[in-house]
DNA sequence: TGAATAGTGTCTGTCAGACAATATGGG
DNA sequence: CCCATATTGTCTGACAGACACTATTCA
């Protein structure tokens, strides 16, 4: 029995990002001003449509390289790439004013990046801190983001905070190699709260297969030099760090 | 600027459901035997096309009382009613032989049933055990499930399993009220261990706001009658049950 | 020397795992 | 009485939070 197309509806289907760093101490998004038509003018999460033969997950990485010039290392390796994850799936009927469109969000954690956009021009691009644009009122600080991009961002934000808890993801926002002193930062940075230094790196030193020391080379932030160590294999926190005020 | 339709490609959207629940002190699934072409006399998870003007949450909870006759209680609200939640979002271009498909699968957790299918007709639906589903090698121990739902099933079999680890919803796979041996008895399926009744007592009853104690009714299931509770409030678990073996 | 950060050690309260003991129903 | 399950209590080891103290570098 062949199918007639007219059975079932038919979707346009788009890939959005909620791409995070850590900058200046703070939790960072990625956003782009669309200069397109729905929406012309605001900013909005980057992503686009996926293409007929190509698959979600490649069509996120390609809308990563192509609005900000990052590489995802797809799975189980580690550094001098984004990770890069399904978040969730947004497919009101009225979320697009043009037509129906179902968007598989994707959640991009990436270290911090010199420049704010390496791929589109300058002034289309930018960081904006996460609780900035989550904070206060429940739009933000401008007129909102477009679409129901200010949902998702709040979606992947709050995957973030709650997924360093329990894996050794909070990584990802560091360079390859790093201190524990700039690991316990980006807690402190996704977080918004103050761990105490002590107990910090007692408890990701003692987790085995967490980090992996490298070469005991060293570096400086400040006061005395620092071992430098690399992500270990271990995926899985157990116990998690436990976030406080939980 | 109009769109030109032929800019983007054009899917359809299916939702697919992993409906699990606990019976004779295992993990089960609901599957149902495919009757049309595509893998015609197979097993396959429930699902369907997404209409024209539905909600992807909603066109999940229509599947699933189509095919079981299970109600859902949306937010919050907590009993009558099996827990429906986002699995994740499939899209491979190849898995439908048919057209190009994107499918939002979607987990539901329910209490044990009556009739193996209320909505279906008979001998079209089955509950099997996840073990035996997922089990030894890759496959299954039939030929395996249709599309690429041996993968959406280990994949909410797998949410089920870390998500009771630190929320309450183990509670979803009991009735209304229930003992503290009965939910127990819960976690005991779906993580496949054996807990020891003293310490899983003392850790649920002492957690605030996950059992409320129902009048001091009791029921019975071999020795001495148990307290009744029904699921609090609270819906984080903080710290979490650990799983053995972790 | 003083400021700043890194790293180690100690103390204490909480909690999970092991398990003894008691309570209460059915056969 | 015997058996099964529920429920309470005790003990012990692991670990998180608080915090004193030492180490090492730069200004």
């Amino acid at each position: 029995m062949p199918y007639d197309p007219s059975e079932y509806p038919s979707f346009a289907v788009t890939v959005d990002l909620v791409v995070l760093t850590v900058r200046r101490h703070a939790l960072c998004a990625l956003l782009v001003r669309r200069g397109e038509d729905p929406y012309r003018g605001q900013w909005a999460l980057p992503g686009g449509f996926v293409r007929a033969d190509e698959d979600l997950e490649s069509a996120a990485a390609r809308e990563l390289a192509e609005e900000t010039g990052l590489r995802t290392q797809d799975a189980g390796s580690w550094h001098a790439g984004a990770h890069l994850e399904q978040l969730a799936t947004y497919g009101e009927p009225g979320r697009d004013p043009r037509m129906r469109v179902v968007s598989v969000a994707h959640l991009v954690l990436a270290p911090d990046l010199p420049s704010p956009t390496a791929g589109g021009d300058a002034g289309s691009a930018q960081w904006r801190s996460a609780s900035e644009l989550l904070g206060g009122a429940g739009g933000g600080t401008d007129e909102g983001l477009a679409f129901d991009h200010a949902r998702i961002l709040a979606d992947g934000v709050e995957r973030a905070r709650s997924k360093i808890e329990y894996s050794s993801l909070a990584a990802a926002f560091c360079p390859p190699e790093f201190t524990v002193g700039e690991l316990r930062r980006v807690y402190e940075a996704v977080w918004g709260v103050s761990l105490d230094p002590r107990n910090f790196h007692r408890k990701v030193t003692g987790t085995p297969g967490f980090l992996v020391p490298v070469g005991g080379t060293t570096t400086r932030q400040g006061g005395r030099p620092a071992q430098l160590f690399r992500a270990g294999g271990a995926s899985a926190l157990n116990p998690p760090m436990l976030r406080p005020e939980g």
